[in-house]
DNA sequence: CACCACTGCTGAATCGAATCAGCCGCATCA
DNA sequence: TGATGCGGCTGATTCGATTCAGCAGTGGTG
């Protein structure tokens, strides 16, 4: 208790308080009685009540995390990773909590976070879509991580998906890759992924006066990545480079090139999106532009707790982890 | 404010206090008075102070969750998810915090929760182990998820490794396999599985009058299961049934079995351990004991709540998710 | 009729810090 | 010499709940 550490300092609590809160040049308090203060403390291992202080200040050095469920997921749980560590370099501590999508349970949770007067709420999605913002969020501090609201101008955090597609597209092309398909469609219409990473690969395209040479349309998984592309290959599809809309898509079309006896770089150039562990794991390994997790989370943890900021979307860079599944420039058709 | 609720209804604080604690019976209060009294918070919609109502009561209705880098992980950090969900179930939420492994960190994250005075702690690891309590955890209620102290008697959640492994030898038995090899070594002393599993799936070919033909030793890894498989084979090692130390290694087994011209489950079946979603992506899909971790995290959440648990280690069962990486009975040597 | 038990409620203290307003003593200045 | 200012500190209040101890009023009892 702060009065233990006082009276062992022989002062009164106030100045103790003073002290311990950085405010004793403020207070005119004397260095030496500062010493002593700090010493007692110290010698004490003096830990304030949180709950005491949250009372009288309102802080609780604590931010609220909701999620759909970004810690059930495969890789997205590092926003979890980067948040927390974040938080603790601003001394702060994470309470999270995940609906699974439940509108009800997840106004519960943030009305549980908002009555123990967290400083803060990131509110995450497992994928980068638009959402209507829920109401339980209106009157709190609030960042939205990986999703944003268009009607709203909320403080957002997203991946630059369009550059991400223009890298991917680059990526090819510096390969010499001249005849691009696209494996995968944007399975949901709220998910902004899908959109931005096509537009960004027709405008990579673009800059190396390629288009699009087609896309192969199926869900964002190794099943239907596998099942499409086998169809596509089946009905004479060909190309020289395939650019998948994530890792998964990506071993499912690897599966599908190994079993039509095309070989990944040597045929079919591959580039993928996450940079998840998967592509680590593909052989040959899989060139991937990165969904850059940990930093999304942190950001958004540093944005919520600048109070200087003022709203806004800011997207993190994706750049590309390379593999060896595209052929190397010199591999290219004379 | 609780005031506020009082004075509308026309009653003292006291008695609002009484009334919305559940304590009205045990209070004698008025029937009629506790309605005016619940009707009053509902139309104020009156939520608690738990900054203020902690000061009083030292309990927070927050549980802490430490981990080494369950969050980050692949598919671990479902202990998360279902520690979040055991957690809102019994009116809780959890303020979780990583250290990555680094101890002055993880001591401070310690701190930091008690200074908060949470309900409880679960200190989680990623990979099931052996620990050392750290000091910092004395004196706290706390449960240990996915590890344990041996020089301790501490309440510990673990899934049932050697169960899992009796289970994946049964699962081959009763295909027919008789020449079994595990693929995969326990990579660091302090880790559990690894022994755990190798001691079930002993008993379990023992059972049917079998022994473990061989081990491949490797890490666990796509990369180290591909390159230890593949140099196993080149040396002329065969096989009816290989079980693998997890998914990742069954994977690099998977990819070293291609190579070689084998095919799973017809020239090789394969079980593993894990049940993560990578199983789910192979090709056939890979037949695999999973590790139960959202009912972990669940369990050692309930078990830290629940006062009348007084200890103990209590295990998971780990259950077989059938794919078609093991032959059918029939298809077995006449 | 005094005493008691019981019903139904309330006043005041308490938890541990933060913070406003102000006090005391000494030096300075007119 | 008295007013002023400043350095250095503290008393008392506050945050919003919980909870102990106890107080009116009523009806029953001997």
């Amino acid at each position: 208790m702060l009065a233990d550490v006082a009276a062992a300092a022989g002062v009164s609590a106030t100045t103790a308080s003073y002290i311990l809160n950085g405010r004793a040049a403020q207070m005119r308090i004397a260095p030496e009685t500062d010493e002593r203060v700090r010493a007692a403390a110290a010698r004490l291992g003096y830990r304030p009540n949180r709950s005491a202080r949250s009372l009288r200040t309102r802080r609780t050095a604590t931010i609220g995390l909701v999620s759909d469920q970004i810690a059930g997921e495969q890789y997205g749980s590092s926003m979890l990773t980067g948040a927390s560590l974040a938080a603790r370099e601003l001394d702060h501590l994470v309470v999270m909590g995940e609906s699974g999508g439940d509108a009800d349970l997840e106004r519960l949770l943030l009305e549980e976070m908002r009555e123990r007067d967290v400083d803060g709420i990131v509110y995450a999605t497992r994928t980068a879509r638009t959402i209507h913002l829920p109401d339980a969020l209106r009157g709190v501090r609030s960042v939205l991580l990986n999703c944003e609201d268009p009607d709203e101008r909320y403080a957002s955090v997203l991946p630059d998906d369009e550059g991400g597609g223009r890298t991917a597209a680059a990526t090819l092309v510096a390969a010499g890759v001249s005849e691009v398909w696209v494996v995968g469609e944007d399975p949901t219409p709220e998910a902004t992924a899908g959109p931005r990473r096509m537009a960004g690969i027709r405008a990579g395209l673009a800059e190396a006066g390629l288009e699009l040479a087609g896309v192969v349309a199926c869900d964002w998984s190794v099943t239907e990545g596998f099942a499409a592309t086998t169809r596509w290959l089946a009905g004479g599809g060909r190309a020289e480079g395939l650019v998948c809309m994530n890792d998964r898509v990506a071993m499912g079309v690897y599966q599908a090139l190994a079993e039509a006896g095309l070989r990944v770089p040597d045929d079919v150039s591959v580039v993928s999106f996450d940079g998840s562990a998967l592509a680590g794991w593909l052989r040959p390994v899989l060139s991937s532009v990165e969904l850059p997790f940990t930093e999304l989370g942190a950001l958004a943890v540093r944005r919520l707790l600048d109070s200087d900021d003022h709203g806004g979307t800011e997207t993190v860079p994706m750049v590309v982890r390379h593999g060896g599944s595209v052929r190397t420039a010199r591999d290219g058709p004379a």
